[in-house]
DNA sequence: GAGTGGTCTAGACCACTGA
DNA sequence: CAGTGGTCTAGACCACTCA
């Protein structure tokens, strides 16, 4: 008789056991609820402590858990929906989430600078801004706004009147476009901490264009916390899923 | 005299190296070079082989390393803009960049039920394609086709004929709109696969929904890979930038 | 100060690749 | 087959939160 070989490539225990805790998450545990810590969790599955955190991570990654350091894993709400790039074209800071927390005119780096097709030393206005959802921190944003955007921009401003006055010259133009581009990266530390998360945790990048005249008027790096948002495009509307992303997903 | 305490936050040891392999990267090696081991790596910066593997896992998902078991770890070539959701609205399988590799008719889980507005035990065609971008997998996807979308589909058909057909009739319809939500999620086994990963691999997951006549008429999830995709919105075309993400952003 | 998650070590063995 | 990255262990100490 032959040998019974269920598993010609073995799953790593991390996998099983990120399984395992995932399904329990679903039946025994209701969202905010604080899990064992790690130490109990590890000696209670059998495995190294390491072993263990390989698994949680992942479920992080995924947003169905918190990690705190000092308090504890709790289990994650479901991701929120960010509308990103509305169907109707707009000026960033008109009428949008954000929210100022600073102003600089500085030298921006050199992939800035070709975005926007300034030279390379040349100062732009830097504007960073957060963004809130349901009272937490979801994004953190640089804004860059050229000179050659807002011509009329009053000299010798206040740093309380600056961003404001480079968003109302911005809005005086006419939008003709933008376009916008989604990638993985992961946190700087300025960013983690206006996130409140550690430096390295895994973020959305979304870089975006707004032109007029042919040119690029202005461009915006945002920072999403991947753990916590779900980004959304389009015209139909916020999605309006439940689930997590995981449930949208099998084997064909 | 005080102390002086250049940082009152030490940074991790993973993270400082993390700094100086990038600084390396651009200026000592070439993309497609092949790096020392991790073994020997370790040993010439003074650390355990998993305090710079944390280093190296960190610089792949930023899509600035490439690692492959049994081979080696290679410098990336910088990511690739893959248009999602281009500016005319079309129905998925009109001339777009995808490649039908099955097509099923099944119960889809509960979530795409949701999406769908299909009943939980409503069999759906669920057709699975992959994209594929200068010779390498890029994109995993299952399209969910309710029956109710394609009511003049023919019956008894070949697999080979299945999604064709299903394809053919869905276009016939017409497209009112489509929306799409982006999230970061890791490789099913399945599409790992697919896209020439291990299982557990960062992804982004596009989640798609079609609409007509007010109602959606197909729904479809794609898994691209985060390490070398930059997933591209908009009307003015795909970015043309040349360096990385990471590049464009800096503190404020 | 007790308890949590975050970092780090120094090993070991396994799965995979390619000569 | 030798060499690579992937997994796993059993510890240790640190940074942080909160009572």
């Amino acid at each position: 008789m032959g040998t019974t070989q269920l598993e010609s490539v073995p799953e790593p225990k991390y996998w099983h056991l990120k399984t395992v805790l995932n399904d329990a998450l679903d039946s025994e545990f209701e969202v905010g609820e604080i899990l064992p810590n790690e130490r109990d969790l590890a000696a209670r599955f059998g495995v190294a402590r390491a072993t263990l955190r390989q698994a949680l991570e992942q479920l992080e990654l995924e947003g169905r858990l918190q990690r705190r350091r000092g308090v504890g894993t709790t289990v994650a709400p479901p991701r929120m929906g960010v509308a990103v790039g509305p169907s109707a074209n707009s000026w960033p800071g008109a009428r949008d989430a954000w929210e100022t927390v600073g102003c600089v005119e500085a030298v921006a780096p050199a992939a800035i600078a070709a975005l926007l097709g300034t030279g390379p030393d040349e100062a732009v206005h830097t504007i960073r801004r957060a963004r809130v959802m349901r009272g937490q921190p979801v994004a953190a944003e640089l804004l860059y706004v050229p000179p050659a955007s807002v011509p009329g921009l009053p000299a010798d401003l206040s740093p309380a009147a600056h961003a404001p006055a480079v968003l109302r010259e911005l809005h005086a133009l006419e939008l003709e476009g933008e376009d916008r581009a989604v990638e993985l990266g992961s946190a700087r530390a300025d960013d983690a901490k206006q996130l409140d998360r550690l430096p390295g945790a895994p973020v959305l990048v979304v870089t975006s264009r707004y032109y007029t005249g042919g040119r690029v008027a202005a461009a915006s790096v945002s920072t999403y916390r991947a753990d916590t948002c779900r980004l959304t495009f389009g015209d139909a509307g916020a999605f309006e899923v439940t689930h997590h992303q995981q449930d949208t997903r099998q084997a064909s």
